[in-house]
DNA sequence: GCTAAAATTGAACAATCGCTCAAATCATCG
DNA sequence: CGATGATTTGAGCGATTGTTCAATTTTAGC
């Protein structure tokens, strides 16, 4: 197969703006067609399907949120970094973010099982997220900075809903100053 | 204007239904039509549109929310009230239920600035149960059930913000008994 | 520079979308 | 019962949905 003349990744990004702005039912093929200049043949050239390409965009959003959070943890000890992660997650604007919202979560929200594999999809990067928060407790355990006798499993499982219910509640109040102070509150609760 | 031959609230109910599990936009008229036995002029001359009955299943199901709620008030002091209303929210499977899911928080979730009455009608509803909450907590602190030095409209969005969080984790992975655990600690935090 | 293969184009498909409205049906009252 | 007006019906409107494909353009190899 020779090279596509368009940017794959760069298709991606921008179906991924639209796709996370306004979820996977409203957003149309059309809208994506126009957003990404590309007509219809190329983009099922490549993607196969409306599915496909959303599927597509789901993996590339949970590696980037993944290498994300890989990236804190180089350059501070785990716990800081899980915060650092959370914090930047939950309260700054992005400006250029599509919703406040995570776009797994989103998609777990929005999608039923008429939609089954998409929804499985979600689930399993949101559930591999989790795993990250797990592997980065139980670093966090050996620093000393996490009490060692609580389950990482269930600490990451409670970062989780923190996560999903802060960004759940900035969508639906704006911006909220009080946020960063419930954050930290979430951390101070594992030591 | 005569009687309409057709049960309003019966209508607006399997609507809500159907809303609630496929939220708005993957919810036709037609499986509406199909599903409350309607044809569409009925519909229309009851409701106005698609958008118009939507709003009014977010007005029941926020009512019987809040009613729902102002019950367990009746019967027991007011955080075991707030607990109660918590855990049967978040824990109990509720077999009928379209989704785990708040139908107030997907429809958040899922809607843009294009559906923007539709999307701060949701925001209202939410606010109001919020609102509610810190009544609650308010009554709590007379009772002496919940430190009097803490701001209840704070508690109430703490509280918010874990429902939201419990049950979309609760939709992303399936039933889970650590959630009846999570709400009992969210509850132990307030005294 | 010619050719074969790959990539892209854009018109158009069938299906479905939210919604309208003239006609048919029903309920009410004199 | 017959008349009047509210209600319901169901065919069907124009627009949009996801997708296809023959025709065209572009690229790579000799």
């Amino acid at each position: 197969m020779k090279a596509q003349r368009h940017d794959r990744q760069e298709a991606i990004q921008k179906a991924t703006q639209l796709f996370w702005e306004k979820g996977f039912h409203a957003t149309s093929m059309r809208n994506i067609q126009d957003h990404i200049d590309l007509r219809p043949g190329s983009i099922y050239a490549s993607f196969g399907s409306k599915e496909g390409l959303f599927k597509e965009t789901l993996r590339c959003y949970a590696q980037s949120s993944l290498e994300r959070l890989a990236g804190y943890a180089e350059t501070m000890p785990a716990l800081e970094a899980l915060q650092a992660f959370m914090t930047s997650v939950v309260c700054r604007p992005a400006s250029d973010s599509p919703s406040d919202m995570c776009m797994l979560a989103k998609t777990v929200a929005e999608l039923t099982e008429e939609n089954g594999e998409l929804l499985e999809e979600a689930k399993g990067h949101l559930k591999r997220i989790e795993n990250a928060f797990a592997e980065l407790l139980v670093q966090a355990q050996r620093d000393g900075t996490v009490d060692k006798n609580r389950d990482p499993k269930r600490m990451a499982s409670f970062l989780q809903i923190q996560l999903m219910g802060l960004r759940a509640y900035s969508r639906a109040n704006g911006d909220d100053k009080q946020l960063q102070e419930f954050v930290d509150e979430a951390f101070a609760s594992l030591h």
